[in-house]
DNA sequence: TCCTCGTATTTACTCGAGTAACCTAGGACG
DNA sequence: CGTCCTAGGTTACTCGAGTAAATACGAGGA
């Protein structure tokens, strides 16, 4: 089937040591020009690929990091993530497998990731239930979390993915004169509990040191039509959980005869493409994961050569405004 | 580090091949209960999981099949389609690796799908440049094309996430009276030139017969509310390229006062959430990948054993019809 | 008693690659 | 001239699992 190193060694008329020696440049060792050129010769024309399995094998580990995508909507910003952690990870030698497969049961879902052998698991803090990680760690695969190494998991995840970015929506509102804020959240948080919980706190603490109104609704995506029909008190700003719910209010609003952003400003969250494209086009925030990614990749090297990684930073925030605030 | 089957070996007092035995329930072996639950139980009390590597390895293909994504804006169709598969291959024991990383040289692209050495890559041809997949192919990788056996790829790449749906965005539109039809499609359609272009004379055809004008408008989704804005003619309905196009032209049409659905019907195509949450409500159109997905796993199943590998049939349609059309 | 048959288990080789340890010329040096 | 070193190779073992072939041990039959 695939043309192994067995024969190239054949082909070149030396042994596979030879072979492999010539092709991984092994250090310390010396092999004559003549047969080197020969070996690479033959293994360009056989096209000769090492088998990534064998390969692995040998050596203890695979080339490939997996990261796990939580059953959220997929989004931009996750796609932005990926990428960055995909460029940051290549040059180093990993692949990143980005897998959105889901499976009910924990057991099935840690043995699908096992499949793939990872060298490391990437664990954002993106997950709720993070029993199949913990069943991935016992495989001996390192599962590399977000947590800073002196926090909770829970504190690093709300950074990263929640807290600051939210707070800065509210900080933009306040910022440019609205009083009476209105913030909409979906019923359930996709960070863990205390997160969700800190953020609210945070976020009432902050309206309160300004002497803003804030109000929180909790509302899925699905009821936000119906949730601002029925509003009787108007506010004048929305910060929401991301740029669907802002455009799903946006449209709700427009709908009751409101102008956007004269009779109330919406702002959004993380920058998705049809932010631009809807009229207003949506103010919002996004975040900046080139550095993040780095410091994956730092992360993962060290925790594979089992030094202690540093701690990831919090990705940078940028402010985009257009229309809508 | 890991705990291998010699380890349970040894526990047990048997030799490595009898574990091996017991735990693959090797077909025409016989294995006393006593040895048989001793091992068992061995295995359970040190948490035994075998090697994927060395597995895959010995047996010459993994378990996991590679579903490589396209750069397109990650949507509730490839995820409900992602789903689709996972759940009909995992009991056929192949884990689906749904794979979002981008490399712009191909050889990159394949050496990190390589490093995954799956069992077999699926193209659903949703893939501009297939070179990365050549590549692959020529590594001995079986890659699963959603053609049929007596089509050239293209043409099932058209019926499964283009043509039909298009076609039926106008049908549907048509059977409710609507005479002057505009169609939104981005300037480059995430499929092979040649299936873009057949739609197009398809769609034109299907109109013409119908005695409707349709008057198709290549705008990219950032483009959507400047062209709107210069309409001078109004069409009665415009079906757009997918849910978040619908969402833009519609927050644009409403912007110039105009009533939807009374003054302009929109309908969308792929049935994003935000498409129920948006007022009016998006009528639109959903693809079932269920009986798709069981295609998928026949086929894989099928080009493992060097069978013909059967045709993968057209996703049935549903129109979701609510207050936009 | 010897041979056969069946069960239960082990030995030994395989997958494809990496690598430590071991050979073999040829040259330098005492 | 014998010894030692070194460049340039090869042999043989390893990773962790699967499995064909060999083996050990009774029981049953002639």
């Amino acid at each position: 089937m695939s043309v192994t190193s067995a024969d190239v060694a054949r082909a070149a008329g030396v042994s596979r040591a030879t072979v492999s020696y010539v092709l991984n440049d092994a250090p310390g060792r010396t092999v004559s020009a003549q047969t080197r050129d020969a070996v690479l010769r033959v293994a360009r024309d056989l096209g000769y690929q090492p088998n990534a399995l064998a390969r692995s094998l040998k050596r203890g580990r695979s080339n490939t990091v997996l990261f796990p995508l939580p059953r959220i909507e997929m989004n931009h910003v996750l796609s932005s993530l990926i990428d960055a952690c995909t460029t940051a990870l290549a040059p180093r030698g990993f692949a990143l497998v980005s897998d959105m497969s889901h499976h009910a049961d924990p057991a099935v879902q840690a043995d699908a990731w096992a499949e793939v052998a990872p060298a490391a698991v990437l664990d954002l803090n993106l997950h709720h239930d993070d029993e199949a990680l913990v069943l991935v760690r016992a495989r001996g695969i390192p599962v590399l979390s977000a947590a800073l190494p002196d926090q909770q998991p829970w504190e690093t995840s709300g950074d990263i993915f929640a807290r600051e970015q939210r707070l800065e929506q509210l900080r933009y509102l306040i910022d440019h004169g609205h009083r009476t804020i209105r913030s909409i959240l979906p019923k359930e948080l996709p960070v863990d509990p205390r997160t969700a919980r800190q953020l609210l706190t945070d976020a009432q603490a902050l309206a309160a040191a300004a002497g803003v109104r804030l109000e929180i609704e909790r509302l899925d995506l699905a009821d936000i039509a119906a949730g601002i029909a029925s509003w009787s008190v108007l506010p004048d700003a929305v910060a929401t959980h991301n740029d669907s719910y802002a455009i799903a209010v946006m449209t709700a609003l427009q709908h009751r005869g409101l102008g956007i952003p004269d009779d109330i400003a919406v702002i959004g969250l993380d920058d998705e493409p049809l932010g631009r494209a809807v009229t207003p086009a949506l103010t919002t925030i996004a975040g900046d994961f080139a550095g993040f990614a780095t410091a994956v990749a730092d992360a993962v090297e060290a925790v594979l050569a089992h030094q202690p990684a540093a701690a990831l930073p919090v990705p940078p925030l940028r402010l985009i405004k257009r229309d809508s605030a």
